[in-house]
DNA sequence: ACCTGAACACCGTTCAAGT
DNA sequence: ACCTGAACACCGTTCAAGT
């Protein structure tokens, strides 16, 4: 089955090794975090992936928390960016959020790293870069856009952690449900009362979405 | 000093030692949470705090993450939540979630525990509950107040945490000011104008909120 | 320059055994 | 009913040693 009995054996499982670089283990991190969840994306299941030890890594990834930051930015490598001449901004803003809150829900880990992690890589960047943009064509401007780009992107990322907390675990979502039902509708009433819209989702993204935005173009300085 | 040599060793260091049990598992966890940050809510430190084996804790607490719910809970029993007999629905408003930003400045580590644990506990529902009040008496009912009490919390509980991260590590601030710094003016022209803004704080929590009310005022369904 | 093995100082959780 | 010790299966990171 191999040519020789020495050193070198055969590696049929795998589409022959590549030589290690920090490309190659980010791939391979956002891949575990994919599959597995936050928990996948540890330094030895990267190296055991990557068929080495974890001291290896240390040679193109400081730590983990750098190897974090970028995983999070190649993970935003398939957020999709309306073309800005074709529709309208606000049409082209909902729409990039929109793209990429999917791509946060396809993986929930990446949706915790946002929350967690500054971004600072080129996909975040350009993300960023193209909101500012189409708030500026819808006439907002300089603080109200810098502080704005934020809010939204913080809302997106964290209506997609949720989602994704509660997808993750049966077990979470009985623990809201019977928390909330068994309610004390004495101490909470307004809670009991609206427990049910509390739990719905669909609308809400676009609705806050809507929100804050509205909420900005008001408050124009 | 002892009144037997046999088994009970004196204990001058601690005021003598309380049985264990949940509530002091909780106060001596926020307690580490406090003053070591995230990476002080572990099981074995707060075992050996309480001078006893992590397996011990196992007996009032299910798991790391319930007792996480148990921290945080607590940890919100300083938020102060005005009367809302005094002062406008709105002021009110703003001053329960000032302190309740207060509180999570104070420690960095709740703030991200309030960021990645559903809320559950009496003090969290107490004041959500207050918030749903206070927005009903500014006349926003239904979906609007429902989400709008997420929208709220979750704003409050982002710019706490983004501050902690920014405190806890100069490296951090330094890696962010470079970043954007350096940042190439011909692919993010916007994002290289609103520099200055993109880092200022201060009034950008009472902007943040007052964004999102009036969205919310105009909004109405 | 890169990779490896072994070690250090940690984790959460379980479980049989003691009182 | 509670506590303990020891073990299991993990962590991130470092460092001397190899090629």
């Amino acid at each position: 089955m191999n040519n020789s009995n020495r050193t070198v054996i055969s590696r049929r499982s795998r589409p022959a090794k590549e030589p290690l670089s920090k490309d190659l283990i980010v791939k391979t991190a956002l891949e575990l975090l994919k599959n597995e969840g936050s928990s996948g994306l540890s330094m030895r299941k990267i190296a055991k992936a990557l068929d080495t030890g974890p001291s290896s890594l240390y040679v193109y990834v400081t730590n983990l928390q750098e190897l974090s930051a970028y995983v999070l930015d190649y993970g935003l490598d398939k957020v999709v960016l309306p073309d800005a001449q074709d529709g309208s901004w606000k049409t082209n803003l909902f729409d990039a959020l929109n793209s990429y809150l999917t791509v946060l829900y396809e993986s929930p880990g990446i949706a915790e790293l946002a929350l967690t992690t500054i971004p600072v890589g080129s996909h975040s960047l350009a993300l960023m870069e193209y909101i500012l943009g189409r708030l500026h064509e819808g006439g907002i401007r300089s603080t109200s856009a810098a502080w704005g780009v934020d809010l939204l992107l913080l809302y997106a990322t964290s209506v997609a952690f949720e989602q994704a907390s509660r997808d993750q675990k049966g077990t979470t979502l009985n623990t809201i449900l019977t928390s909330y039902e068994s309610l004390d509708v004495m101490r909470y009433p307004m809670i009991a009362n609206l427990r049910d819209e509390l739990l719905s989702s669909g609308e809400r993204f676009r609705w806050g979405l809507e929100v804050i935005l509205q909420g900005i173009l008001q408050r124009q300085d």
